[in-house]
DNA sequence: TCTAAGCAGTTGATACATCATCTACAGGAG
DNA sequence: CTCCTGTAGATGATGTATCAACTGCTTAGA
């Protein structure tokens, strides 16, 4: 651990800094108007998001959180809170004795048809219109980028 | 809540996934690789570098607070976990009764000093060395125009 | 000087994420 | 059929974030 180690520049520093400080922001901001508006975490509507895209909004946990990149653990967890408040309902699998599936309720599709609105007007005031198509460009193609490596960069 | 909602379009559907999807997956990865390579979390990683950037390395809880953008719950709460591992102190403040600064350890400096190489690396490895210097201009210019809009819109 | 407003930090409750471990079942090799 | 390995999901512990009170101190203003 010598001093060779690269330090980031001014101009890397103040992109890095930038950019985390925007998700935390951003993040924090979005996540607080769906709990306040909408009593959904952000959490609950990427599920629910997922839910309403596929078919008899029923799918299993295991396909459920490899969408979602999520674990299993958190699934299981998530899904049992979510269960409890009647967003989504937990039902047994007939053809694998281990497996279950996640189906969404109607409560769950009003709740995230009375979300969705606001939270895409939501995304738009506080960041879609303040960036140019260009800009939007060039964020879509450095995301895409970093994932694809993240991706093959180990699990 | 008629149909005038304004849906995002692909191309701003697609900017706006892969770019949430990055920073859950970028800050996942880089919070697990501090956590498991150097024992502290990306919370504590932030306490210590501010602290490193402060005489004395001792503050008051707000103005940490403050500059690390945290609620002061949300710090009371951290820094008692964070002195419980002995990487910080806490100590009363002579002038204000009410107030108490937050002081780095020695174990806390050998915790920062051993964590930020590792990480500074694992940010350009994941990160700053897959993003040309122009695209990273774009990056620092979103970013901080969102972020100065999100300061004007309301707290 | 007394009081009311309000600031600094704490506390407890609740929700969330991760980890390690565990149970039950499935499917293949012998 | 009987193991044996692996898979689906559950569970409990721990750490973390947020919210809503709450305590004790300060300070401005009547």
């Amino acid at each position: 651990m010598a001093d060779t180690v690269r330090w980031l520049t001014p101009e890397e520093q103040r992109a890095w800094r930038g950019f985390v400080r925007l998700q935390e922001r951003l993040g924090g901001r979005l996540g607080r108007l769906l709990q306040s508006e909408s009593n959904v975490s952000p959490a609950d509507f990427a599920v629910l998001v997922h839910l309403t895209d596929v078919p008899e909004g029923r799918q299993r946990y295991q396909d459920l959180a490899r969408a979602l990149e999520w674990e299993k653990s958190r699934m299981s967890h998530h899904i049992a809170r979510m269960a409890g408040r009647g967003l989504v309902v937990r039902e047994e699998c007939a053809e694998d004795a281990r497996g279950a599936f996640v189906v969404i309720t109607d409560a769950g599709r009003a709740a995230i048809e009375a979300a969705a609105p606001r939270h895409v007007e939501a995304v738009r005031a506080l960041f879609i219109d303040h960036v140019t198509p260009a800009e939007l460009r060039v964020l879509t193609e450095i995301s895409e980028r970093v994932l694809r490596n993240l991706d093959e960069e180990a699990g």
